[in-house]
DNA sequence: TATAACTATTCATATTGTGAATAATTATAT
DNA sequence: ATATAATTATTCACAATATGAATAGTTATA
């Protein structure tokens, strides 16, 4: 599947430990008041991506139990998780389709938990991006294909709008 | 899996057989040739997708038995898939996540075979465009919110930036 | 007081995508 | 001349990802 929409992205999760230990199901509902429109995650799956990263030595689990209640899963973060966290947040985003979900989510990030650093990310982020138009331009010189010429076009304006967004992004730190 | 990825590309590949009958591995010779680039879609995945236009009777099949060669399964248009086609060609596209990927292959067959109707289209997707702009605005006129702004913000970029390629594709006829 | 919604998780299943296996044939390389 | 690789045409097992139902006690709503 879509090499990348999930790998890319599971990592985030790890932001939400942060500052507290949590459990899948409450967890859940945060997420998906906060970023539920910008990144769609059923309840089932927080519990399956969770497991993966216990499983990853990321996370770490204790279950507690409670009377009259299905006992409680608490994660709570390693310090293997702790630097892969960082080392997600600060990585530019490879992939154009990707951008929309995954920068957004490390914006997220940045603002929630009052993290530096975001100027540097958005530096990279551009140098990323003006790459991906010089590989696009350098190709589209010798296009004759009328066609291929307007794919290439729809996708610099894509680049394009997205460097100019990204602009307004660090003026409303 | 993204509700509507795969179900609302589906009827585009019955555009190929237009012109003639195809079979599976030959068509995905020439579908990874014109349209690789912009829509990945395996040789497998040719296969099963033809078998399922098949069996919702927007193709028909004959075997053609080969000397020392295994046997082609020949697809061919049927009416019901003639309309069909007709029909996906000429709807807009309502997420705008899809647009990169089915506009631009709308577009292909629009310019490939020929077809009348894609000034009618362009508006048509300029009218979609405008209400996901006036429905974003709306929404992002009573927001506290910093972040969600600028979530509003980027996805208008991204929606106008389509909006002034769509002119350049009318120009590009 | 019946009905619905909440808490917390699991699991079976659906959907989608990938890569290998097949087996004869022709092309390329040593 | 002969081994190696690529081509033809399709299938299939499997991996990866997503969804919804099931569970079972508890509290809220009608």
């Amino acid at each position: 599947m879509p090499e990348d929409t999930f790998l890319s992205l599971q990592p985030a999760l790890l932001g939400f430990f942060i500052n507290a230990p949590r459990y899948a199901y409450d967890l859940s509902r945060e997420f998906e008041h906060d970023l539920g429109r910008v990144w769609r995650l059923g309840r089932s799956l927080m519990y399956a991506q969770l497991k993966e990263l216990a499983e990853q030595g990321y996370l770490a689990m204790d279950v507690v139990t409670q009377p009259n209640r299905p006992a409680r899963k608490i994660y709570y973060l390693t310090d293997a998780g702790r630097i892969r966290f960082a080392q997600w947040l600060n990585q530019p985003t490879m992939h154009i389709r990707n951008i929309r979900v995954e920068f957004l989510v490390r914006l997220y990030f940045f603002r929630t938990l009052n993290l530096p650093g975001l100027q540097e990310l958005v530096t990279k982020q551009k140098a990323v991006l003006g790459e991906m138009e010089d590989a696009l331009e350098k190709n589209a010189g010798d296009i004759q294909d009328d066609y291929w010429r307007l794919v290439v076009d729809f996708r610099l304006g894509q680049i394009r709008a997205v460097q100019q967004w990204l602009e307004l992004c660090l003026q409303t730190v």
